[in-house]
RNA sequence: GGUCCGUUCGUCUAGGGGUUAGGACGUAUCCCUUUCACGGAUAAGACACGAGUUCGAUUCUCGUACGGACUACCA
């Protein structure tokens, strides 16, 4: 019978989520939306020693930012399958060990963890390594090597346990990963791991397992770092009986560092300059702030976009998808296989190409967000706040950027007056001649009113020509009395909207300054 | 070390037994343009290596090299 197809995104509240973590959720949220199915979040905290305040709420709003909504879990209403947070689901977990021990499948063990640290030291000086496996297991402290008798008197002493996933001694698994194909692994390279931790909590293998069969999951999505424990986690189900529903496997293609290799880490923005998280986070325990792709100014879709080509192309040269374009195309056939470098300056490129599709009434209103964060706002005159100022201002800049905060941080001469000239212009081409023409040119627009772009540009060119002076020279000087720039927007167009009585002000004052 | 995964321009990738191996980012040059951009055009730039299968292999197979992940009472 096919079922409906059920999927999730589980991260651990450990600190923010970054791109990959983010990625995985993408593809998950894709995945399910194709299909008609659930995708659900849920928050995989077993480890109490590595809880991190805030965390939780930090990949909910990441999620929610990037439109990648779960339909069933923690921060999007629940759901059926309630709760979704593993610390939450803690009693359900020793009843399932119980019948994995009951089946022989799993045993109690009472080594300390110093003790077992002991032998891998002693095995890594020996230049092997140390497993607890069918091998060793024979020869530590556990259900299998003490008697009933004494096993039994340990547990009611409250001496700590954990208890370990018996691997059967002969034998491969099987797995079929919808990425990579068939991988196989024999049984005897696997080894006895925890399952359920002397705190009381589950490891993340058999609660991912167990979780995995209640919520009734078609597909694991997961990254690629996994993979070695997937052969694990067969046999997990295979031991439970619940191998015919247990999902599918897709092992993702891992994100790496742009320089050198290795996969991609939260130190590596900081230390490139680029931010490897969605959003802005401040780690709690040191107050340390690393940046996000939000507050650096890419747009959610941008974003989608460019993490979700980050590993997965369909056929053909597309490069932009909308979040239903990516819905109708995504299939996990054609994700790679091989770990894709992160390159920070394409992200670039693809907010540009985001930013181009939207009006310039839409840019204004980002645009006026951003300025009124800047600290020098109050030094803006009121007429330039409003929106239909920024709005021809996004009209003339929207070309030249990659980010609508770029339009004002480039163009500063649209907000304030400018104070100093750019020296390389004003060095070469200040002259006698273009105090002339500029002198010139001031005098005719004093006369003018409700100066139009193109009526500047005549007078410009009328002034140089009754000058004897081709104007071509003197564009930049002029381009500069203005601005300030040797680059920018339209000028003509800039002075029209700057309005004739800013133009004579800024002329003057720049005939002032460099005479 | 062991287990597993991977390898097409610098990067992201398309392709696939016979192709001038395609696109995008970035780089360079030119055109457009009074600037800066955008846009357009052009250029440089890749099938890791060695065998095998085959008339033919970048594509299939096997090795080698290189890279990566995992190897916790972390996920």
């Amino acid at each position: 019978m096919e079922r409906k197809v059920r999927v999730r995104f589980a991260p651990s509240p450990t600190g923010p989520l970054h791109i990959g973590g983010m990625r995985t959720a993408l593809y998950n949220y894709l995945f399910a939306r194709q299909q008609g199915g659930d995708f659900l979040l849920r928050i995989e905290d077993t480890d109490q020693g590595r809880f991190v305040p805030g965390a939780e709420d930090y990949i909910i709003e990441a999620l929610k930012w990037c439109n990648i909504s779960p339909n069933e879990g923690i921060g999007f209403g629940d759901g059926p399958h309630a709760p979704y947070r593993q610390s939450a689901r803690k009693i359900m977990y020793r009843e399932y060990v119980d019948k994995l021990i009951e089946s022989g499948n799993a045993y109690y063990a009472f080594d300390t963890a110093e003790e077992l640290e002991a032998l891998r030291k002693n095995a890594e000086a020996n230049k092997s390594s140390f497993a607890y496996n069918a091998n060793t297991r024979k020869s530590l402290i556990n259900s299998i090597t003490l008697t009933t008798e004494e096993c039994e008197k340990k547990l009611k002493n409250g001496d700590h346990f954990v208890v370990r996933f018996k691997i059967p001694e002969l034998g491969q698994v099987m797995l079929k990963d919808i990425v990579r194909g068939d991988v196989v692994v024999e049984v005897s390279s696997l080894d006895d791991k925890v399952l359920f931790k002397s705190d009381g909590m589950p490891t993340y293998h058999l609660a991912n397992v167990v979780d995995d069969y209640l919520m009734q999951i078609t597909h694991v999505i997961r990254g690629e770092e996994w993979l070695p424990s997937a052969p694990l986690h067969v046999l997990l189900y295979r031991s439970f009986g619940w191998e015919q529903v247990m999902p599918q496997f897709a092992h993702l293609p891992l994100l790496l560092k742009p320089d050198g290799n290795g996969k991609l880490s939260k130190r590596d923005g900081d230390r490139l300059g680029f931010p490897v998280f969605p959003l802005n986070w401040t780690d709690p325990f040191t107050g340390e702030v690393s940046s996000g792709y939000r507050e650096r100014g890419y747009s959610p879709e941008a974003f989608a976009n460019m993490i979700a080509v980050l590993g997965w192309h369909p056929t053909g040269e597309q490069e932009l998808f909308s979040m239903d374009e990516m819905i109708k195309q995504f299939s996990l056939e054609r994700v790679h296989k091989a770990g894709a470098k992160f390159d920070p300056e394409k992200t670039k490129w693809f907010n540009q190409q985001y930013l181009k599709k939207q009006t310039d009434i839409e840019l204004a209103q980002s645009l006026s967000q951003y300025i009124e964060k800047q600290p020098k706002y109050s030094c803006i005159e009121e007429s330039r706040k409003e929106l239909v100022f920024l709005e021809t201002v996004c009209k003339l800049m929207r070309e030249k950027v990659h980010f609508v905060h770029e339009i004002f941080d480039m163009a500063p001469y649209f907000f304030f007056e400018p104070q100093s000239y750019d020296e390389s212009v004003i060095s070469k081409k200040w002259n006698d001649d273009a105090e002339k023409v500029i002198q010139t040119y001031l005098q005719s627009l004093q006369t003018e009113t409700e100066v139009k772009s193109n009526r500047y540009e005549e007078l410009f060119k009328a002034t140089c020509a009754d000058l004897n002076l081709k104007d071509g020279q003197f564009v930049q000087i002029l381009r500069v009395c203005i601005t300030g720039m040797s680059g920018g927007a339209a000028l003509y167009d800039t002075m029209a909207l700057l309005g004739n009585d800013i133009v004579i002000a800024r002329l003057k004052f720049a005939l002032n300054k460099l005479s």
